[in-house]
RNA sequence: GCGGGAGUAGCUCAGUUGGUAGAGCAUCAGCCUUCCAAGCUGAGGGUCGCGAGUUCGAGUCUCGUCUCCCGCUCCA
């Protein structure tokens, strides 16, 4: 396992990721992918779409905006509760959520048998929440109730800050409330708005999907971790139709189907576990995620939630439009059920480098080397003469050309030849085709397995597929 | 955001009591090389995160700021 440190230098040295704005000293926790990242990344989505919407006949997809009607983010229950009020202890400097404070002073009462006082206090702490000012309704019942820092005991606190974790922006010229658009903080409400649409344009019955893969954006208060957790960040995210009362089945059928996902990524099994949620959110009646064992610990990567009918109940209370459905078999109207499935595309990418990364003993040597799939890897295939004389780099340009009708395929002709088979280790290339001697009297070459680093001797006719052949056949090492 | 630590070439680092920066690797050019890194010659690349202050003079001291790491916290 490397350390994250490791992951990150490797990154920036070869090119898969860079920091944001590196130049004017970089912008937290917002990163940029480079020109071997960009490829990883565009070949997982690509996996991602492939086999969420191509494999399954009642999947569609859509590429909703970023921008959406404020609305949108009231009826979703973002604007409330995607901010937390947060109050910091001025004697010990730790930070509290300051409803969280309420509910452990209430317990406390309860604990003493003051079941009297503690309704009280819950009821005000209601009160608080669903005040026009949570915040100085939050502070007043701190400073009525006299609640101690939990960690210090001091009563010496700051004032409540609503912390809001989507980004605002205007639409138009006047920066005023009227103006205010946010940020989406999830790619799921833009499916949820056109489900209407989607289901009518593609004629989809119960049960369907609609999948998505686009930027979403949190303002963390804290973001760490390199492209574990960003501002920005991509998601790939498939919602699930389905009639009420036959969400659980869908739930357990994709959950499988995802995990699954993984592990046709290469990942190995036994750094892969399963996470059930033991408090759901408001929305959810089921929830687990996919975690994955990364250098800082297990983490989740993707989550599988049934969110019910709460998503489209609450946009057909909002909007005023129907959000049901007509059921033509069993001639019901139903508003459905969703079972969602949302994975991290830059947490998948992190968790693959991750999980490729292997340090071998060659030779007394180490050996630097990305063990990606092989449909997964930036570059599928490099090439090079043996010597860069007696007409070996035309032949091997004539070889790469042909790939390249294929595969993205690296020509590189400079230094030693077992440098460059290292140099492409590093970056994950599963197969080197090398041109020499022989090349030009039988029109042979060698083809070099990363993994193993044997090598065989085949027609360059036959190269193609030879590639198509291994790469199907590939399974990652335990 | 708070506390602690750090920020010198692409990477890993060295820079002695303040006197205007070095190494290895990497990159590029040339030579040599007929299958698994570290051969030879040469070159490019840093105003020492950024800004200000103290000083005749600061990478080296002071302050501010940005970024990264660890902890707290939070993750719909």
């Amino acid at each position: 396992m490397p350390d994250l440190d490791t992951i990150v230098s490797l990154s920036k040295r070869r090119g898969f990721i860079f920091q944001s704005s590196e130049v004017y000293g970089g912008l937290s926790a917002v990163y940029d992918y480079g020109p071997l990242g960009v490829e990883l990344k565009r070949n997982v989505r690509e996996r991602w779409w492939r086999a969420m919407v191509y494999r399954h006949d009642n999947i569609e997809g859509i590429d909703a905006a970023i921008l959406m009607h404020p609305t949108v983010w009231k009826a979703s229950g973002h604007v409330d509760a995607f901010s937390d009020p947060l109050i910091d202890d001025k004697a010990s400097k730790m930070r509290y959520r300051a409803d969280q404070l309420i509910e452990g002073h209430i317990a406390r009462l309860r604990k003493k048998g003051k079941d009297e006082q503690a309704d009280a206090v819950y009821d005000r702490l209601v009160e608080a929440l669903n005040a026009d000012n949570p915040s100085s309704a939050l502070h007043a019942v701190i400073m009525d109730e006299e609640i101690r820092s939990p960690d210090s005991g001091a009563f010496d606190w700051t004032d409540v800050r609503q912390f809001n974790l989507m980004f605002e922006t205007h639409i138009g010229p006047a920066a005023d409330s009227e103006s205010k658009v946010y940020l989406r903080p999830e790619t799921a409400q833009g499916i949820f708005v056109q489900y209407q649409n989607v289901r009518e344009t593609a004629r989809l019955q119960v049960p369907f999907g609609i999948a998505q893969i686009g930027k979403a954006f949190r303002n963390e208060i804290v973001a760490r971790q390199f492209v574990f957790r960003m501002r920005e960040f991509e998601q790939m995210e498939m919602q699930y139709f389905v009639k009420p009362g036959e969400q659980m089945p869908a739930y357990e059928a994709w959950s499988e189907k995802r995990m699954q996902w993984h592990l046709d990524n290469g990942i190995r099994e036994s750094k892969l576990r399963w996470h059930e949620h033991e408090k759901l959110a408001h929305y959810a009646d089921a929830a687990q995620d996919v975690q994955y064992e990364f250098p800082m610990g297990w983490q989740e990567v993707e989550g599988i939630h049934s969110r019910t009918d709460y998503d489209l109940s609450r946009h057909q209370e909002y909007s005023g439009k129907k959000m049901e459905y007509f059921d033509p078999q069993s001639q019901e109207r139903f508003v459905p059920y969703v079972v969602e499935t949302s994975v991290g595309l830059d947490r998948t990418i992190l968790m693959i480098l991750c999980d490729a990364y292997r340090e071998e003993e060659v030779d007394g040597a180490t050996r630097s080397v990305l063990k990606f799939h092989p449909e997964i890897a930036p570059y599928t295939a490099a090439v090079f003469p043996l010597v860069k004389k007696e007409g070996m780099p035309e032949v091997a340009h004539r070889i790469e050309d042909d790939l390249r009708k294929q595969f993205n395929v690296f020509y590189d002709e400079k230094g030693s030849v077992g440098k460059r088979y290292r140099r492409q280790d590093e970056i994950g290339t599963p197969f080197c085709i090398t041109v020499d001697g022989d090349t030009l009297e039988d029109q042979t070459v060698t083809i070099r397995d990363r993994d193993s680093m044997e090598q065989e001797r085949i027609s360059s006719d036959n190269v193609r597929r030879y590639i198509e052949d291994r790469t199907g056949r590939w399974t990652p090492e335990t």
